[in-house]
DNA sequence: ACATTTGTGTAAACATGTTGACCAATGCTA
DNA sequence: TAGCATTGGTCAACATGTTTACACAAATGT
């Protein structure tokens, strides 16, 4: 998988370096002010974003870890803690599989559908409001759209990274 | 400092949802590829962003751990653990300051000068190429601006959000 | 001059992220 | 069916990030 090689022109070279210096601190912020903004629930961003995922249509009925963690694109590790420190909070429950006896479902609890939908959605979307007060429509589709671009190739740098690496686990 | 505020329509919240969801998948994914692609440098993504502080022309006589922290946009005590695992790999020194005896100024030893020229750049500048490898010029700049308005955002909400909670340090 | 406020660095507790290593269950294949 | 690779969850070690709290030095105000 080769890419079409720009030249090492040092003004690219400084643009790319602004470029990812702002992503890093775009990600400190984010997980800043966003944990700030739901605190008062006991959430954090990331706790936000697995309530998100779990409040999808297609997982009200439960969710493996393994798959959780794809969708999140964070590894099984990580997520085992902050599934049980949720857990431990009250706000999701895991039950074993009945078809799959290694797998544990994940599901949200009512207390935690409760906390979700009545006091972190406003706050999240008060959030929302703020961080793209002067952001127009099509500027937010438009970030959206590098933001899917800038992922893809990330993916696939990842992969030819984890290819010489191979067996990263088991 | 009131923001003109959208009304809560569904598909704005929703694609205001997409996008904070990229963004903190694209974080995750910078600090991996990232780390991974001088981890044989022994650095992750935080070292790269201080050695690249530090090689700034105003910084090349040393910083003190404050203005360093605040260049980065993370906490003192955040850097300051940083700091010391880099110091402990002999990539920088810290020396106390003799106009301002509180402060201990942060400098990139020659061998961290050597590593960060010599052995990390070449992969800093492949990695850029592949993770923008389907941008124009004009798509990183877009991608930039976006970025830095996001961020100028966020440093407002952080303002406000301390506002309420005061001296949260000494 | 002395007291208050402000700035700097550090320590501790906690949440998040990554690997690497392990065990148990599943599934493919010879 | 026996063997072996794959998949699912967890533990442990480590790097990052935040907050709260503290000690000490410097600047400021009366």
């Amino acid at each position: 998988m080769v890419f079409p090689i720009k030249q090492d022109d040092p003004a690219q070279t400084e643009q790319a370096n602004r470029l990812f210096f702002r992503l890093y601190q775009c990600a400190n912020m984010l997980h800043k002010t966003g944990t700030r903004a739901v605190e008062s629930e006991g959430l954090t961003t990331q706790q936000w974003a697995v309530l998100g995922a779990l409040s999808r249509p297609d997982m009200r009925d439960g969710v493996s870890m393994g798959e959780l963690a794809r969708f999140l694109m964070v590894s099984r590790q990580n997520l085992s803690g902050l599934i049980s420190r949720m857990e431990r909070d009250g706000h999701i429950t895991t039950a074993p599989d009945g078809r799959d006896r290694r797998s544990r479902l994940v599901t949200m609890t009512p207390s935690g559908r409760e906390l979700w939908v009545q006091q972190a959605q406003p706050k999240i979307r008060r959030y929302y409001r703020e961080a793209l007060a002067d952001f127009s429509n099509s500027d937010v589709t438009h970030t959206l759209h590098y933001l899917l671009k800038l992922l893809d190739n990330m993916k696939r740098i990842d992969e030819s990274q984890g290819a010489a690496g191979q067996d990263e686990d088991a």
